[in-house]
DNA sequence: CGCGGCCATTAGAACGATCCAAAAGTAGTC
DNA sequence: GACTACTTTTGGATCGTTCTAATGGCCGCG
């Protein structure tokens, strides 16, 4: 009741808009739209008129309403196969503080590594008319499916993982992927050149396109260094570090047992130290270990672990560069970029125990 | 030049609209909307003939326009203060399951604990028209300031944090707080119940109120048990894992020391186990503590850590759904609400070594 | 046959902005 | 005063949808 008196002008119930302040100010709503977007052909005594009438108001710009009429779009979705995962949550933050710069907002939308939640998400976000797409895909995901549920006007970039199935030559979309096989191929030969000779690689599923390229980029270390490969030596887990603990044993049934391995990511590796220490070894001085991400924890952990850089908030400025750049030209050429992964080294992976 | 041939109809150029289908099949621009919409009113064999041609021109829905004409909106604003935090991450995909469920799709803002950059975000994000706001203020945000940026129209709800300043009695802006106090008192409780007396409250800063009120239930506990606080058992730290590893120091400057803390949250005790480690002093055994959080990697360090688990995916989820509740009854009053939190013991917490 | 009632469909005006072409005002020149 | 040249303003159509009120067809019934 008392706060009755003290509602402001701008706390009543309608929307104002345009024809509200063209009203209140005796111009036309045309005027009125020429001095939003900052016109240089409206008189500088009526531009202020109007702008004070603005502030009086409380207007609030209906961007729907003038994308509608321009044919434009000023929203990016941007789809996550795993939004709780804090490489995908960084990756969001850099995306959205790019986007935000550019005058675009950032549509979210999360999978949950479904990919009947993605096709759900991505029919429900195209709606609303997005300019362009960012998608790291959920696992299993098919190009065919995507394109029917997005259509052929919207520009995608492909986040991370590769699409199933294939995609008709006339869809341009672009790709952000990182260096997998690169990185594993540094972890890899660092170990070697600390003078280790039987490496694993481990965890991880090979139907993971990621894990995949790691696990070549490791072959391609070891060939070319002429070390030779026991097949035990390819242990795969979930992704998970609790599945990677259960999974130490099986690397040490291997005879003769590795000195070393490539994690197949961080959280794997984290699983395997602490499978190690109940095994009363210890890793970073009895086996050496790399891991692939570099989460905040893996500077923390006992012993720090050695792993490679992907910087994911920089991933999410540069994938948002990408679909702004594609949104200038729309039939630009697809391209695909490969970002670099840098090799942190710390005390994981310290050089044999002479025998 | 060979894809030509192969373009499916639903790939060309200019974006299908109900004109375009009426046209398609002989009916009018009316009839196809009443069967987008499902309306009853539809013959069966109009709809079966209008469904085809959606279905063949490749049609999507343009909910823009339709929010236009009805007035309404399909999008909530999730605003949060740093994303890249894992538990706001976990937030995220809470809120946005449900919106989704809903119908309604997530308008995402990440402040970077920026009271500028909040204002910005918040300013862009209203003119896209959302139904409502979940915001998780940055650090020092004013209600007064947010008031004016979003208007009274659209709903607020406040998540874990408060605002300062204050609100005019008009807006009814919900709230969904963690219990902080409750929290703390039972962390604080478990310890002395574990035998120690010389407990001390480590790390955060009291400016931020989620700080004051842990350290209100851990006072709360020490008085209610009987038991003094040495004024040097409360040390301040940034809630960074470094930072509370480095202040470990201060915590032993005290005489008598204390057996036990309660920490902040789990990123500044697991710093300060980091800090107990590198002076010799073995956490869980030597000296017991508790978290904040139950962040991922509480129930893997070493030893696991006793902390207050907080599931800020439900939250997600329950923000979501409290703010559907006031999208319903916009003129309902306010309501808060506190989540309670739930004690998770492990070993980071045993009783105090006999003297 | 005429009339009410029901069903299915539709024309045309919204929603809140922008765009276009044209109009109105202002000034300078002959 | 008529003309051009320039600046500033404006009406009305338009974007893609929904809404309202009205239409036309068909049936049965008195």
């Amino acid at each position: 009741m008392a706060a009755r008196t003290m509602e402001s002008s701008t706390s009543i119930r309608r929307k104002i808009t345009l024809n509200d302040i063209a009203a209140g100010c005796g111009v036309s709503r045309a005027t009125v739209s020429l001095v939003l977007r900052g016109s240089p052909l409206v008189n500088k005594h009526t531009r202020a008129r109007v702008e004070e009438e603005l502030r009086k108001q409380g207007y609030v710009y209906n961007r729907a309403a003038a994308n509608l009429r321009r044919r434009t779009s000023s929203s990016i979705a941007l789809v996550l196969n795993e939004l709780g995962n804090p490489f995908f949550a960084e990756f969001a933050a850099g995306v959205d503080e790019t986007l935000g710069q550019a005058g675009f907002v950032t549509l979210l939308g999360s999978t949950g590594e479904s990919v009947e939640r993605e096709q759900a998400v991505l029919s429900s976000l195209i709606e609303h008319g997005p300019g362009g797409i960012i998608l790291s895909p959920a696992e299993g995901s098919a190009a065919e499916r995507v394109l029917a549920a997005v259509g052929a006007q919207t520009p995608v970039l492909l986040f991370n993982r590769e699409l199933g199935g294939n995609l008709p030559e006339y869809a341009h979309w672009d790709r952000l992927m990182l260096d997998n096989q690169h990185g594993a191929r540094l972890a890899t030969e660092h170990l070697i050149a600390q003078g280790h000779k039987r490496i694993a690689f481990f965890g991880g599923h090979s139907d993971s396109s990621s894990c995949r390229q790691r696990h070549a980029g490791y072959v391609e270390a070891m060939n070319a260094a002429g070390l030779p490969i026991a097949p035990r030596w390819r242990v795969e887990t979930m992704p998970t570090r609790m599945d990677a603990a259960r999974a130490c044993a099986e690397l040490f049934a291997a005879k003769p047992a590795p000195t070393a391995a490539v994690c197949y990511n961080d959280a794997v590796a984290l699983g395997l130290m602490l499978g190690l220490n109940q095994r009363g070894i210890q890793p970073g001085r009895d086996f050496a270990l790399t891991g692939f991400d570099d989460i905040a924890e893996a500077a923390f952990s006992m012993p720090p672990l050695t792993t490679l850089a992907t910087d994911p908030r920089a991933r999410g400025r540069q994938a948002a560069q990408l679909l702004l750049a594609r949104l200038r030209k729309p039939q630009a050429d697809a391209t695909t970029t490969v970002a670099q992964v840098t090799l942190v080294v710390r005390e994981s992976s310290g050089a044999p125990r002479p025998t």
